[in-house]
RNA sequence: GGGCCUAUAGCUCAGUUGGUUAGAGCGCACGCCUGAUAAGCGUGAGGUCGAUAGUUCAAAUCUAUCUAGGCCCA
């Protein structure tokens, strides 16, 4: 007879192999088919909130790993809250407007030799946006990301312009918003202003000069004992043409300076630059009169060499030794840096250039002329007066436009600001910065020191994709107009037409009629800039958030990366410190960066970038989900072939355990098989109350969004407590015992509670094969398993003797395994139930034992347990370290093999009748399955 | 150059307020099983805790410096 037909073997067909790249989409189109997102929307409608807000991605480019990570880590924040019963609407969206969009459009459109108009450029544009905005959507929905996709937030929708609009007219009204000058990059030959990323480097050939700065005053002996009238700054420069800005000369605080003198004058530079420069304007004798550090000199005034201006000493950090004399000409109106320095000693923004790059008339001997061409005039008169010291050529690389590569210059313009005080707004950012959560904490320190230091929030940019700065100047007086009435109308067209309306009528069409300013006048001109992209995406929570009853302000988390601290957190916060007085979050979670498997950043020249398409397409999205939740986000996370070979693997076992729990439940039924929880075996109990804690602490790890922590404890216990303890030990009895007994019924009560359980507990991260388990549910209602709440309470309760006493099991199993294994080395057995164990306990194992033996070859897997006070001849002996006086004695149990359960026996087979090769217990478990 | 952060086995992570011989799982090696089978089980070998110096009876843990890396600035 087969006995082996005799047996409940698993059943199932649910398969081993994933397959996910296949199966994964035929899941998504379930989810939409059935609408599960709104459906759990709607289930929850009137439950707490969680309001969860989306920080928007760039509308440009396939998505990459950052993307990823980032959707990623929110939908298992968005499916956990859910399922704990959390209203958590999530809305994506996409930052639409900017320079990258327009720079890519205006490539395409030079390639094609065209020259498009403003308006033309701003509806390619919007096309373009348009068109990544879906990209990237099936991209997210692919990773299984739960949203309302249907009704993203686009900067770019004229409700969104509209928002944008309102949030800049709060700011002009209040007073914080006032028109300056700030250096920008500037193309002379096409008299437009340029961003970063439109700036090339060349090499270009420059003039390089050393100049005398004379000291006017404030020189009282700092330096040593010299006549002050003799003593001149030296400073060095390859843009001769800014010297008619010059306003100032700046030295580092702590570097030492020395006063030289060389024939008969007295020249100050660094101290360290000496030699260098001695020998390089060729000079034979030198002597060092004197020196101090450079912020003894703060109070010195020079006189500027040929205009009739004076020059003041002034301190900043930027200032190196690696090239010039370590005393820095400044001009705020020609360099960032210069800008800077001068806007902390109040020195005018000066920029006597024009659009054309020709100094303006009050430049004397100059006006009139090419920047580049008066350079040469301008060393000529240095070398006439007597102020050069030095001159000569240099080659090196210097910007040039992108457009035309002509070499450009740096020169101030009219700009838009926010004012960081004016309102208070630091003091007021800096204080909710203390009240907001972040997680990690170091986040606190980090942005609040680039709020405390930050200068004013430049808003304008003098391109054409973006919203437009909504703001008129009255033609008499020069003011802004600053009426809420007036920008009212405005939202109000901007929401009808969008904002391209600004750029196609004049100032008369816009305006209400009759718009009146304070000093009378009734003729306005309009801004034509646009605000800088972060002021748009900073609104988010104005436009987004208020007004939707899903959700509400503020956010209770935003989540990005650790950039987004300078970036959307950042502008963010100063939009609604500045027009709400509060933060429009409670909680920032910062996630770290994606590097290589070595650590480094992934940059394509490296070749080092891993796409996250490739990843789905070689493992699937879930394996990319279960990467997410195995690292710790919080620091830089790497991501390699080795990482993601181990993740499959990873993801086999788990996968594997839930078909094993799934093809032992093929004939459980929860409602007449059930064994309630006081009747459960020991064993059965004791992983059930492993379980709980499991529970426990994975739910606690999600309300921490501690992913790592659920992958490592959830793995763990699939792969310790279940497939190698439980499951192992299990088979005996789900294989032998008949069907409807209550040995198999207990276990299968348990690995119902597991299966259904873990089920769940996964289904935030391991989304898609959560769903995939859940529909081979026999009982299963149809329904997602995303609708599902957690198990709240696990119907199992144990005292401290229940839980000691299984400790001390587990370690003697684990002891037992040992021996076992030097018998298997030796060959003397092979299968565990090949083996008989002798045992001799230390009394502190046996009084907690208290007698309760009879399972002990079961939870081994062995043919036979004795309890022995000494060990026989024939015994392998083993003695444990780990448990002191424990000592196991391993021998091949003689006997017959059971046929059916394989464990051996010693049995008289007289009474056997027909079933002479297998064990009374068989014999009795096939009786009753007859019966 | 400045601010913030990171560094524990090949990989991913633990390691409480300083306190036994630094842990887990995977991977690897070796073996077992063939009734979870492109599965399952067992045992074992892997670490100068990035480096150096210091504080201390005692340092992966505290301090300083350095190295490598990341983000943001300049």
């Amino acid at each position: 007879m087969d006995y082996k037909e005799t047996l409940n073997l698993p059943e199932t067909d649910f398969p081993m192999k994933a397959n996910l790249v296949k199966r994964e989409p035929e899941i998504l189109a379930r989810w939409e088919k059935d609408n599960v997102y709104a459906s759990i929307r709607e289930k929850l409608k009137g439950k707490p909130k969680f309001v969860f807000h989306d920080g928007p991605p760039y509308a440009n480019g396939h998505i990459h790993m950052g993307h990823a990570l980032n959707k990623i880590l929110k939908d298992f924040i968005v499916r956990f809250m859910s399922m704990r019963g959390y209203d958590a609407t999530f809305i994506p969206g996409w930052d639409c407007h900017g320079l990258p969009i327009e720079h890519q459009v205006t490539k395409e459109q030079r390639e094609k030799k065209k020259i498009p108009s403003k308006s033309e450029i701003r509806k390619l544009c919007r096309e373009y946006a348009g068109r990544f905005v879906d990209i990237q959507a099936q991209e997210f929905k692919r990773l299984g990301v739960f949203a309302d996709w249907e009704n993203p937030y686009l900067t770019m929708s004229y409700s969104y312009e509209a928002a944008i609009v309102e949030e800049l007219g709060k700011f002009a009204v209040n007073g914080s918003v006032f028109n300056g000058l700030k250096p920008v990059h500037w193309c002379t030959s096409c008299r437009t202003a340029l961003a970063e990323a439109e700036v090339e480097y060349a090499d270009h050939q420059s003039p390089t000069i050393y100049v005398k700065f004379p000291v006017k005053s404030g020189l009282n002996g700092q330096l040593g004992n010299i006549d002050p009238t003799t003593v001149n700054f030296v400073i060095w420069t390859t843009t001769p043409w800014t010297l008619p800005a010059n306003l100032a000369v700046c030295l580092h605080p702590e570097f030492q300076y020395s006063a030289v003198e060389i024939g008969g004058e007295v020249y100050v530079v660094a101290e360290k630059l000496l030699s260098k420069l001695v020998s390089e304007w060729d000079i034979k004798k030198h002597k060092v009169l004197g020196g101090c550090l450079g912020k003894k000199l703060e109070e010195v005034i020079c006189r500027h060499p040929f205009v009739d201006r004076d020059s003041r000493i002034v301190l900043g950090d930027h200032v190196t030794l690696e090239q010039g004399t370590g005393c820095v000409h400044t001009a705020p109106g020609h360099g960032q840096e210069d800008y800077v320095v001068g806007q902390k000693y109040n020195l005018e923004t000066y920029n006597p250039v024009d659009d054309g790059g020709v100094f303006k008339s009050e430049v004397a001997e100059f006006g009139g002329l090419f920047v580049r061409k008066a350079n040469p005039l301008i060393v000529e008169k240095l070398r006439e007066d007597g102020y050069l010291i030095h001159d000569n050529k240099v080659n090196h690389s210097y910007p040039h436009c992108w457009r035309c590569h002509q070499p450009i210059i740096f020169r101030a313009t009219s700009q838009w600001f926010i004012s960081m005080d004016t309102n208070s707004l630091r003091d007021k950012a800096l204080n909710a910065i203390r009240e907001i959560k972040w997680i990690p904490s170091w986040g606190e320190d980090r942005i609040f020191s680039m709020v405390e230091n930050r200068p004013d929030w430049c808003i304008s940019r003098q391109r054409a994709w973006g919203v437009p700065i909504t703001l008129f100047n009255c033609v008499s007086c020069n003011e802004m107009l600053r009426s809420p009435e007036v920008f009212s109308h405005i939202v109000n067209l901007v929401k009808k037409h969008g904002a391209d309306f600004w750029f196609e009528k004049d100032s008369l069409e816009l305006l209400p009629e009759g718009t009146t300013c304070l000093c009378g006048g009734k003729e306005f001109s309009k801004t034509n800039d646009i605000l800088d992209v972060w002021f748009d995406s900073g609104v988010s929570h104005a436009a987004v958030l208020e007004g939707d009853p899903n959700l509400d302000w503020p956010a209770d988390l935003y989540l990005e990366g650790s950039d987004q601290h300078r970036g959307w957190f950042h502008s963010s916060l100063l939009e609604s410190i500045g027009t709400r007085a509060k933060a429009p979050y409670k909680a920032a979670l910062t996630h770290g960066y994606v590097v290589d498997g070595k650590g480094k950043k992934m940059s394509k020249s490296a070749g080092n970038v891993i796409a996250p398409q490739k990843i789905i397409d070689q493992y699937g999205a879930e394996i990319l989900r279960l990467w997410v939740a195995s690292e710790n986000y919080r620091e830089d996370i790497r991501v390699s072939q080795e990482i993601l070979k181990r993740l499959t693997e990873a993801y086999r076992k788990i996968r594997n355990t839930f078909r094993y729990l799934l093809g032992n439940l093929y004939d459980f039924d929860l409602v007449s098989d059930s064994v309630p929880a006081e009747n459960l075996l020991e064993i059965d109990k004791y992983i059930l109350y492993r379980f709980k804690l499991l529970n426990e602490k994975i739910i606690k790890a999600f309300e921490n969004y501690e992913f790592h922590i659920f992958y490592h404890s959830f793995y763990n216990f699939c792969v310790v407590d279940l497939s190698a303890f439980y499951l192992d030990i299990l088979k005996d009895r789900l294989y032998t015992y008949p069907k409807n007994s209550k040995e198999r019924r207990s276990g299968q009560t348990v690995l119902n509670e597991l299966l259904t359980g873990m089920t769940r507990l996964m289904a935030p991260v391991l989304s898609f094969t959560a769903e995939e388990v859940w529909s081979y549910f026999s009982h299963s209602d149809g329904k997602s398993v995303h609708m599902n709440s957690f198990t709240d309470s696990i119907d199992v309760s144990v005292d401290e003797g229940f839980i000691c006493r299984w400790d001390m099991l587990t370690d003697l199993k684990s002891e037992v395994s040992k021996a076992l294994e030097l018998c298997r080395r030796e060959k003397v057995i092979g299968h565990s139930l090949d083996a008989q164990v002798r045992l001799v306990l230390p009394s502190n194992v046996s009084s907690v034992l208290d007698g309760e033996y009879s399972d002990l070859k079961f939870l081994f897997i062995v043919s036979s347990v004795e309890l022995v006070n000494v060990l026989g001849d024939e015994d392998k002996v083993y003695s444990s370290e780990k448990m002191k006086d424990l000592e196991i004695g391993v021998s091949r149990m003689g006997g017959e093999k059971c046929e059916r359960c394989w464990n051996y026996f010693k049995e008289d087979s007289s009474d056997k009748g027909e079933h002479l090769t297998i064990c009374f217990r068989c014999i009795k478990n096939l009786e009753l399955t007859r019966a």
